[in-house]
DNA sequence: TTGAAAGCGCTAACAG
DNA sequence: CTGTTAGCGCTTTCAA
């Protein structure tokens, strides 16, 4: 490499040093035709150069970036980290760069990701919206950006989603904890409102009489937060595991096995030891043990067969390749995990 | 918004509606100085067409990007997604993007990463190398690009770094089990050959004797791997398993968090209950349950005072303000959170 | 098969 | 305080 010492090597470099014009230099280095002894001879200048190019400036005069922005809520999730790998390894693979946003659950936040994915120039979006996102994917889809939903449906059937079956996710948790023999089973669902929760309640709550599922009121707790760290509230949980110890269960269901966990562990600073996890059963939503190790028996439902993680960077590829793509959406199969 | 109709909006329409130039324009939207009545007219225009920059062809003149790029092995170590959450919250606070490199620890990922990144002309690079790196910080170095190195230090004194007190961290961990008792101490070292397992091995073994910590070579042990997808080896995380069970040892001392769980987790798929955590002490490195929920006694080394996911960014972006950048080799202070 | 010219949208430098 | 001009490095278009 003769050039690391004046600056940035560009096409002009490459071609006054074969003295081909930059035009067809760009062409060669873009693996468009060009003769083959040409191609060779410019092909190698651009390696002993050390040629790197510049997406900035190609970006600029072709209008397309190769970059996907990422926007959710909290990457400290293992859920969504394990996500948002797979989502950058899958991107990668296919040619794209990823940013990530970060939201906090903030719906200002979230607004601002997606003005800064149009200011950057985003070819595409995937997002995981709050649930509150307050006219969010709306403002998104007026800015003309592809883009897919994940995690989450969203009404509008011009909007391509993605999301776990949660409906059946609840009814398979209950019948799952039913069939291990549980009579009382203590529901600690997701914040009120949030739809998710509230689907997974619905499924719950579906899951047939006969198998013997108490549909009473009081064995269903809603959180009082996700995990972002805006919400993560410790005297509430503190209250919510006093409360728990207060009520009589055989069996435990939480929103997603970091909130089992969470339950769990609160419980245990509480000093409620009486109720351990290998003595009761407990399913969680997520099946994070896939991707972490776990020494629990903690049951987990999660997705059967195709995961969202590429189902949503599949979709974003498929729109991004033009042609006529019909919006979607996709309602991923899930299944229990069971460990005990 | 008068806009949604037609395409992008530019500068150029703003200056068209206000009658000012596409300078005037662009100097009132970047803040710089202009004359009050002037810029409320410009403002009120472009806010009314809904404009948003477009930062590639911002990027394309001045030369900057506002982008950093995040290159590291495995994001879905939670230890690692907790970092990179804290590092894209806080380049996001200093007005810069983050993109993701995911190189599942392996050396072609990482110089692509390199690659990429000066492609795309990140401003500068926050960058956790692989142990076996085979001259990409090199590479990077040589490229000009700014960056810092976390996790991991450096010997070339020209690179800034940031990482953890590994040898202290040893000993610490070391300390902490003997004052629970513990006489034969089982380390669970991370791979041999890596500098980090290397060096709390060094510390583990500092601790003074005198406090009767056992360095019999035979309770060590190295692990098969980290847990990139790559090299989980269930098979080989089974055979230590098995080899853990035929030994003699009163308290464990894992190279991360998450071996320790991964260990645990083994022995208990194993069949082999018998070493339950809550009988006997267990300490980790990583402090994982400072973001993530664990019912268990899990004690772990972490950071003391300043957080590596904050000192890293904070460094680089000094070392973007410009001026006069002294590299750095930062060895933060490590203690011991106990839990039991 | 190759070259010349234009220009993407913006900022920097300078002039007024 | 505001306008004019030039040009970042590349791809596109058109001509040869």
């Amino acid at each position: 490499m003769s050039s690391l010492a004046g600056g940035k090597v560009t096409l002009k470099h490459i071609a006054e040093n074969t003295g081909y014009s930059i035009n067809t230099v760009s062409r060669t280095l873009r693996g468009l035709y060009v003769a083959e002894p040409t191609a060779q001879k410019i092909k190698a200048a651009a390696a002993d150069l050390g040629y790197i190019g510049n997406s900035v400036a190609s970006s600029m005069r072709s209008g397309a970036t190769r970059i996907v922005a990422v926007i959710l809520g909290d990457l400290a999730n293992p859920h969504y980290s394990r996500i948002v790998k797979i989502i950058v390894n899958y991107l990668d693979r296919h040619g794209y760069t990823a940013t990530i946003y970060n939201t906090e659950d903030n719906i200002l936040h979230e607004k601002n990701a997606i003005i800064s994915s149009i200011r950057q120039g985003a070819d595409g979006v995937l997002i995981c919206p709050n649930e509150f996102d307050g006219g969010n994917v709306e403002f998104l889809k007026a800015a003309g950006l592809p883009f897919v939903v994940f995690g989450r449906d969203i009404a509008d059937p011009a909007v391509t989603s993605v999301k776990l079956d949660d409906v059946k996710g609840g009814a398979l948790a209950a019948r799952h904890l039913v069939k291990l023999g549980c009579r009382r089973i203590l529901f600690v669902n997701g914040p009120k409102g949030v739809a998710t929760s509230m689907e997974r309640l619905e499924g719950y709550r579906q899951a047939p009489a006969g198998l013997g599922i108490p549909n009473d009121k009081d064995n269903v707790l809603f959180a009082p937060g996700l995990f972002n760290t805006v919400s993560a509230d410790e005297r509430r949980w503190a209250v919510l595991a006093r409360r728990i110890c207060r009520m009589d269960f055989d069996g435990i269901l939480a929103f997603s096995d970091q909130m089992a966990l969470k339950v769990l562990q609160v419980l245990r600073n509480e000093g409620f030891s009486r109720i351990p996890i290998d003595r009761i059963p407990v399913v969680g939503f997520d099946n994070i043990m896939e991707s972490f190790p776990l020494p629990l028996p903690l049951s987990s439902v999660g997705y059967a067969g195709e995961d969202m993680a590429t189902a949503a960077p599949a979709l974003l590829m498929e729109m991004l390749r033009g042609g006529d793509f019909k919006p979607r959406h996709l309602v991923l199969d899930v299944m229990v995990y069971a460990r005990g």
